[in-house]
DNA sequence: AGCACGCCGACT
DNA sequence: GTCGGCGTGCTC
């Protein structure tokens, strides 16, 4: 790339410019600037026409040639010279996830960026940078009312912030043992010590950062806060992004796609609960943001916290073999707060009624006597997962999908939760007309249903996606159970993860079962995760005067399974090093690497035809192309669908052979629709 | 991906 | 006779 082309009078200057479309290519722009206009620099941000419509593209490059012909070449409409560029840095992180995902950089660069940013006008940008300028806030990055730490906590703060260059840490303690105070104790220290430093804290989930947001504020009443995630208005987005972008925030505490800003002061960067699977970006551009916060990390040589207290086995095994260094707190932070007891609670013996044992109707009516709340959790949303016919056997499938239509019993809907196709409630069976159809099965719905029998004068809030569906109504649920207006919460996994709920001393865990033996190795990790993660609901605060010790039930149907062993003492390390040499003698990640060709046509036939051409159009040595299979839900929305796994114990192999096959199966003829997603967590 | 052009069925 | 279905072709 030319990096200093003066610009005369006689030159034609051309710009090579990303813009987001699946053509995996940039495209060439005559440049014709005003005399006196500064030459456009790479990372700056240029409309310019494309087919027949404008865009904002990304320029990567300045040159006085083109391999484009003539006729062909159109002139840059505008170049965006209010906005500082986007540094090197930044573009060589979308550079290498466009490489490393097999997908187009105008793809990866341009999406993340605030739509105003983009837009045809730059009145909204020339507004939010006026508006921005206005409150330049002084900077004052000392802490307010920091607590004292735990000698375990203080050296691990002070190891993360002391730490010179590229330092991933995996900062592993249960939860409740204070990773928080570590993260905004470190982040206090490189804040002090570097004079424009910029901190990054990524959250798992958008319902999170009211709460972090809350402690960095409190923490650091003199520094700038810029929150990122999908629930931002646009106007908000863009300021949010400027101030990151200007480093005149500080902090930047966000979603996944958060790893995507521009932050060009960044000297730390926090990843709160790594193991998390929505760290994992599941449409589009399927990138891991912990994966390329690391990158970026190395790239900047600056320290990285990965913190969890059940850590993914990717980053477990990279602490196995040096990669990753281990900082440990191995007790909770409060120093009442003990871990809950976990007890398991044998279906078999004690038989469930509508769901619940007698244990824990009886362990929520203690919590209910003394004024103590009460969490029940349950992966499944809606009333029942299926509809049925007892005197035919009829079942109520979506007509769309391979799948059931669930039961919505407040909505008197049945509801696909693949399609999202809805209709009523059939009065009888469309069959054998027979009335008297049965929901089979539990969901949360049905279980606030119980329990409002079994607890008449109980106050009960169910939250899930259906409860939380309006904007903002999740951080009301969530505000009313600290507020103590709620007895006894019912819900999925948004209720299992971060919240710190004070008077909580009871955790019921529903309907684990299934989990344990699904095809999918990930499945025991998840669930091992899921369930200490909602066990740590319970007893943050410690236990109170005459109330009850905090506990976990467990309902199960096999008691002996070695997971609820490890859940039960605790036991994250035994656990994790079973797994991982179950993995090793399996080949499967993190001991093998992965990428998933999927193909979708409106004939299975088509697309499973497409992945079979795709297994042979290339040579492969070293790497392994397993049959094409149909997806376990195969049809959605009334198309079918199939997946082709290729894998290698090499990831450079991986990454080499992917860049062959994406090149040769661009140029295919096919109907099918077709995308590869590298590194997959769902097979 | 958009967005056009292009050639065949049911409507004002 | 037109509105509109989605096949296929192109985007510097």
């Amino acid at each position: 790339m030319p990096t200093s082309i003066q610009q005369d009078n006689v030159t034609q200057l051309y710009l090579k410019i990303a813009l987001d479309t699946p053509l995996d290519t940039c495209f060439d722009y005559r440049w014709n600037g005003a005399p006196g206009d500064a030459v456009p620099e790479p990372g700056q941000l240029a409309l310019v026409p494309f087919g027949r419509r404008e865009v904002v593209g990304l320029v990567v490059g300045v040159s006085d040639s083109t391999e484009v012909p003539a006729d062909k070449l159109k002139d840059v409409l505008a170049v965006r010279t209010q906005l500082a560029p986007l540094i090197p840095e930044w573009l060589a992180l979308c550079g290498f996830a466009a490489e490393y995902y097999q997908r187009p950089l105008g793809e990866v660069a341009v999406p993340g960026l605030p739509k105003n940013l983009r837009a045809e006008k730059p009145v909204s940008l020339e507004r939010a940078l006026k508006k921005i300028a206005k409150f330049a806030l002084a900077h004052d990055p000392k802490p307010a009312n920091a607590p004292v730490l735990n000698p375990a906590q203080q050296q691990a703060a002070d190891a993360i912030a002391a730490a010179e260059g590229f330092a991933p840490t995996l900062l592993y303690g249960v939860t409740g043992s204070g990773k928080t105070e570590v993260y905004l104790q470190a982040a206090a220290q490189v804040l002090a010590r570097h004079a424009d430093a910029q901190v990054l804290i990524l959250v798992p989930e958008i319902n999170l950062t009211p709460q972090v947001e809350a402690n960095v504020c409190a923490r650091f009443p003199g520094v700038r806060l810029a929150t990122l995630h999908s629930g931002l208005a646009e106007g908000e987005r863009l300021l949010n992004w400027l101030s990151a972008h200007l480093g005149h925030a500080r902090i930047v505490l966000g979603t996944r796609l958060a790893i995507l800003a521009s932050l060009p002061r960044l000297r730390l960067i926090i990843i709160d609960e790594e193991h998390d699977p929505s760290y994992k970006q599941q449409e589009g551009l399927r990138y891991s943001a912990r994966d390329l916060a690391v990158w970026r990390a190395r790239q900047l040589q600056i320290p990285i916290v990965l913190g969890s207290a059940t850590p993914s086995l990717e980053t477990w095994q990279h602490v196995q073999s040096g990669r990753y260094r281990k900082l440990e707190l191995r007790e909770r932070a409060s120093k009442d707060a003990v871990l809950p007891k976990v007890r398991l609670v044998d279906m078999e013996r004690d038989k469930p009624g509508e769901g619940l044992t007698s244990s824990l109707v009886s362990a929520i009516k203690r919590r209910l006597d003394c004024g103590e709340q009460s969490l029940l959790f349950l992966n499944r949303r809606g009333y029942a997962p299926v509809l049925a016919c007892d005197a035919c056997g009829w079942i109520g499938n979506c007509p769309r999908c391979t799948a059931f239509m669930v039961l919505h019993r407040p909505e008197h809907r049945l509801r696909c939760h693949h399609c999202s196709l809805e209709m009523r409630i059939p009065k009888s069976c469309p069959t054998c007309g027979n009335v008297d159809l049965q929901p089979l099965g539990r969901g949360t719905q049905r279980i606030e249903e119980s329990l409002q029998l079994v607890f008449p004068q109980a106050r009960i809030l169910r939250i899930d996606a259906d409860s939380t569906r309006l904007k903002g109504s999740a951080q009301s649920a969530f505000d009313s159970v600290h507020r103590g207006e709620v007895d006894i919460l019912v819900g999925t996994q948004m209720v299992a993860k971060g919240h710190d709920f004070r008077n909580l001393t009871l955790v019921g865990v529903l309907n684990p079962d299934t989990a344990l033996f699904s095809h999918d190795y990930r499945a025991s990790e998840r669930l091992f995760a899921q369930l200490m993660q909602v066990a740590g609901r319970a007893g943050r605060a410690g236990q109170k005067e005459g109330g009850n010790a905090s506990e976990v039930l467990i309902q199960t149907r096999y008691p002996t399974h070695p997971l609820y062993g490890a859940v039960m003492a605790h036991d994250y390390d035994r656990f994790a090093a079973d797994l991982l040499e179950e993995r090793k003698q399996a080949g499967v990640p993190p001991f093998m690497y992965q990428a998933l060709l999927r193909a979708e046509a409106r004939e299975l036939d088509t697309a499973i035809a497409f992945l079979q051409h795709a297994a042979h159009c290339v040579e492969h040595p070293g790497i392994t192309i397993n049959d094409p299979i149909p997806m376990t839900v195969t049809r959605v929305a009334n198309v079918e669908r199939a997946q082709l796994l290729v894998e290698s114990p090499s990831r450079p192999a991986l990454q080499s052979f992917l860049k062959l096959w994406m090149e040769t199966l661009r140029a295919t003829r096919t109907r099918a629709k077709w995308s590869l997603e590298v590194d997959p967590v769902d097979i």
